[in-house]
DNA sequence: CTGTTAGCGCATTCAT
DNA sequence: ATGAATGCGCTAACAG
């Protein structure tokens, strides 16, 4: 096993390094950690002993010392990683490599097993904690009783007076649909996902204003069912036949517009020429492989995670927040599937 | 700001509740952790006392008497985190959930930064490592000259001395291609992705070897070039200007299978009744919204994270395992794409 | 059964 | 500039 017979049987401790250097623990401890009043030769020859046993500072000792530990845990319900990776990567990034480390747990969507996971946290002494949804729907509040800083990132908590991150989906839908319109069209329809999700319904509400504001209407209803790519298939198929004049399509997903793109290609449309086609989420490996290339809105989510690191960050030093839900922007990242190639 | 104003101001500790109970600090230790040596009515005092304040006992001071502290390490590279999701997941399994928690770090492929996470991981008193690659190619080691073991999960390490798990590529080349024969074809060929990948060769001869022993050969060469959908594309379609004859397509990635299916439906191939295809990584989001739903291999990453957690925890306790790389079996996941929906 | 004592590894007084 | 002593919160010896 990859376990190294470790010389002294355990790990080297500053006591160890004080022997060596024939100085006391408390003048190792100074000369370590950069105190200055330490004698330069001193603070050397305690270095040196340190790297020849290769002491590193046990930071459970500190932590129990400080009351600080340093680390931050990431409560997630996002089984396939979609959203807490970029927003684990952007905490990663706000936190400053190394200096704080994140204990990631996934509570399933399961809130038995979610009070066990947020326990086990505190036992641990987070210094604050993440909580990342899989739907911008508002979930369930902690509740205020917790001795550490609670940020929510994606999923709202349904508290208005936690502090909640979110993507801005009204401005997502707008920004899809003013893309349309900046692109000529003109007869756009909307083919979104689950009506149960606020993330739907948000968008099309986005889609809506954007048109109003135009002075233009929807051709046709909001096209609500799931996010798939079969009712996508299934949705432009419908829509062509009850209005064939349709140039703009905005869906609510790129998988949903994965599957309109099929279905145009069946029916001999071209895109983006006939029909221009907007997905949502920017998921590269749906956006970035079909054909054309899918223009699509990025929710930002690294962007997101370094917020909620932020805010976490803020609360740890005791900067109150502003609580309530924040959302924020989002992007448009443009590709074939609106304007031709060059 | 969600944190509450405790009313102690810090977190309970124990002597709090020995005082409110009327005990010594030991016997609060000892009613609390369940020890025998407590009379019943002492215990149900002490533990009275302690909810009352709601106590939770500090890991780190446990962890730093017991000289270990209930934490993992993963170290990943894998950006997406499409493995290291599902290999968190399984290693949450196999620890027990609230057990052992998991400190996350993404390395981002770069050593440096790798080399950081690790040495933080190390201070934080890690009981153990599991370092996680997105290729399945050999990776450099960690070295052994640490004090707690390590296990590399998907990304072999290159020292074989080192332990690893890694899915069994050759195997499912072999099990995807028996599956094609078993759905009678014969005229069979192999799509690839990027020969530099380990992961294209092994699969490659699993292929090959599955259809020597059924005394066949391939149809053309293994077509190697990337891992898109554009590539499946692309290569089908050569594939069946040259060879209009096969019945069956073994893809080296869903995502070359998805490219597949759109150009064998351009050409107005049916599948599976024409021309069954196959894929691998059995990549749901993909897998399942194709047309039809797409027949792969699926390298039980749950279960490789399981594995993986195993062993680490058996290090831990001074089982020695078996160094090398350990292949593990993957599973055949059967769609539409090779055998008709009924 | 209960309490006293001694640490785990370290940082920080306060003397010298 | 250095070192002895104290304590972070807890568990494990022992002694009563």
């Amino acid at each position: 096993m990859a376990r190294a017979e470790h010389p002294s049987g355990r790990a080297a401790t500053l006591s160890d390094v004080a022997r060596i250097a024939g100085v006391s623990l408390a003048t190792a401890s100074k000369a370590i950690n950069g105190r200055d009043q330490v004698a330069p030769a001193t603070r050397r020859r305690v270095i040196e002993a340190a790297e020849q046993i290769s002491f590193t500072p046990n930071e459970l000792a500190r932590s129990l010392i400080a009351g600080r530990t340093g680390t931050v845990g990431l409560l997630t319900n996002d089984l396939e990683g979609r959203f807490v990776i970029p927003i684990l990567m952007g905490a990663e990034d706000a936190f400053g490599a190394g200096q704080v480390n994140v204990f990631l747990c996934d509570a399933r969507g399961d809130a038995i097993r979610e009070q066990h996971q947020l326990k086990a946290l505190l036992n641990r002494r987070v210094d604050g904690i993440i909580v990342v949804g899989r739907q911008t729907d508002p979930r369930p509040s902690l509740g205020h009783d917790l001795p550490v800083p609670v940020v929510y990132a994606y999923a709202p908590s349904d508290d208005p007076t936690d502090v909640s991150v979110t993507p801005d989906n009204v401005a997502g839908g707008r920004m899809a649909l003013e893309h349309l319109l900046a692109c000529g069209r003109r007869r756009i329809a909307h083919i979104s996902g689950d009506p149960a999700y606020a993330a739907a319904q948000d968008r099309a509400v986005g889609v809506r204003e954007a048109l109003a504001d135009a002075g233009l209407e929807l051709v046709g209803d909001v096209m609500f069912a799931d996010w798939s790519e079969h009712w996508g298939r299934d949705a432009s198929a419908m829509l062509l036949a009850q209005h064939p004049d349709i140039d703009g399509i905005v869906c609510a997903s790129d998988q949903i517009a994965r599957g309109v793109l099929d279905t145009l290609r069946d029916l001999g449309r071209r895109v983006p020429e006939d029909v221009a086609v907007i997905g949502y989420d920017n998921w590269e490996i749906l956006a970035t492989n079909s054909r054309p290339e899918l223009t699509s809105i990025d929710a930002n989510l690294q962007q997101l995670g370094r917020a909620a690191a932020r805010r976490v960050f803020e609360a740890i030093d005791g900067i109150e927040g502003d609580a309530g839900t924040h959302a924020l922007p989002v992007r448009l990242v443009i590709r074939g599937s609106t304007i031709p190639r060059r």
